[in-house]
DNA sequence: GACTTATGACGTAAACATACGTCAAATGTA
DNA sequence: TACATTTGACGTATGTTTACGTCATAAGTC
């Protein structure tokens, strides 16, 4: 099978990223969870979820190569949080596509 | 392989399939371009986007399904639009997230 | 009625995601 | 040094998504 995904616009390909990032909910669970402890969580994250954590850490690892959670060894652990940097451009990506839409919709005669 | 989808709250559960739904490239080009239009389209978006014709109705029928746009046939054509109403809910549980998200970051410690 | 056009339905192959068990490495503790 | 713990790496089975060709249907046109 071919991929056509190069042939959309960056843009669109950037969000779809991001939004496949959120498209399972141990994913947002993990997110939600780093975001609302205030300091940094290493493996509990496997307590606190309803998977294993071989299942747990690949959610992880996807996140991580995404850019949108940071990992960093300690001791014995591993400390996690979330990369606020990337998770503002995915805001803002987010955002920029709600709003433009939303915008249009004024303008619009049918349906 | 077991689905452990069903142990997650509702709203994670909400949030990711709406995330999903703009996991795709192709999704949002249907969302943008069905957003720009001032009038309702039908199978013109054919010609809009890189992808054949049964591709482009298999992402339509996905969008249909989670009611994220409506579809009426006009005639010989079919006249599809953005329903805003579940728009609206998607956005609403998006920013939720974020927002919740990005007000944790301000009380945070470490990383 | 025959023809064209627009569209959904069905089938299918390749790719990707999900879920987890087992193993190996690295670090702290007895 | 021996041992337990934490973790990533690897393998693998099963399920889902993507992409498209082909067929069927339904509405307008000649």
């Amino acid at each position: 099978m071919i991929s056509k995904i190069e042939n959309f616009t960056p843009k669109q390909q950037e969000l779809a990223a991001f939004a496949k990032l959120l498209s399972h909910p141990a994913r947002i669970a993990i997110l939600e969870f780093l975001a609302k402890e205030n300091r940094c969580i290493s493996g509990d994250i496997t307590n606190e979820l309803p998977l294993s954590r071989t299942t747990l850490s690949q959610h992880l690892q996807e996140l991580k190569n995404s850019d949108l959670i940071k990992g960093e060894i300690e001791g014995k652990n591993v400390c996690y949080c979330i990369n606020w940097k990337t998770f503002s451009k995915m805001e803002k990506l987010m955002k920029q596509f709600i709003d433009k839409s939303i915008e249009a919709k004024l303008k619009q005669s049918c349906c």
